[in-house]
DNA sequence: TCTTGACTTGGACTCTGTCCATTGTAGGAT
DNA sequence: ATCCTACAATGGACAGAGTCCAAGTCAAGA
């Protein structure tokens, strides 16, 4: 995560307590947070740290693409930090947990040309849902 | 679509005015309608219809397996009557536009058992992202 | 140390969706 | 054709997630 906090800096990024705080609750693998409990967590470590800064900081880092935006079930968004290793997301439909998992082959080239009706096609997700261990038991 | 109504009602659904609205009002292909759109579509046909009204005709729509709801982007949930097509979504990153698409392959076998971590995998989504001929223009 | 523009704050606001008590009505029973 | 009643519609209050903004604060370069 350090190197995280290297790699905004050389962009020019003001290095704040707050954005720090942000950034170690981030870190980590399987990692995904909805901004309150970014917001909730954060502010374990630095009670001052408002809602508004935890968007705007969650919104920074997406940008910068060192954190992937996902939304599994139109409820609350959620911020997944290991965006530098292409994953899929395996989702419950019980209890919403989300592992990252890699699938085999490369899903971009299941969708031809003649399906892609002038799009330039440049990412695609992958949800796959079920039934975790915990929930079938 | 009428075939719709016919199902439904076999299904034992009263049909009342304000479902056989919204129901017209999904009618289509590439339709990919936001509960707002279909409230506003819906009330030009039937000026009383009420928005927990449209809420509650989409919810049942979706568990009846009619309709699938479709949520790309974090805010308004889509609703998508094509449910009887198995397909995938093709997003504009610029204007938000929604098609329906048809890739190759069946994107669940290439989830391997060993990553599947004893879930039960049932579904899998697939959204490609790009820019859309206009917006690229 | 000073300065300044970038950052943070908190509260108001918007948007999307849910809930619920009340009122209305579809469609089977008579 | 009319009556009943369980199911459906209504609308307004409420809740959750996220955005906006004016004012105050501070990181970091000079």
């Amino acid at each position: 995560m350090s190197d995280l906090l290297e790699r905004l800096r050389g962009r020019g990024w003001r290095m704040t307590s707050q954005r720090r705080v942000v950034a170690e609750v981030l870190d980590g693998e399987h990692v995904h947070l909805t901004a309150d409990e970014v917001h909730v967590r954060a502010a374990a470590k630095l009670p001052e740290i408002s809602r508004a800064t935890v968007y705007n900081t969650l919104g920074e880092l997406v940008s910068l693409g060192e954190v992937i935006e996902v939304s599994t079930d139109g409820r609350a968004k959620r911020y997944d930090p290991n965006a530098h290793r292409p994953h899929q997301h395996l989702v419950c439909s019980g209890c919403g947990a989300i592992r990252d998992v890699r699938p085999q082959g490369n899903p971009l080239s299941d969708l031809p040309a003649e399906e892609r009706y002038g799009f330039t096609v440049e990412a695609v997700e992958v949800t796959y849902r079920g039934v975790c261990p915990s929930c079938s038991a």
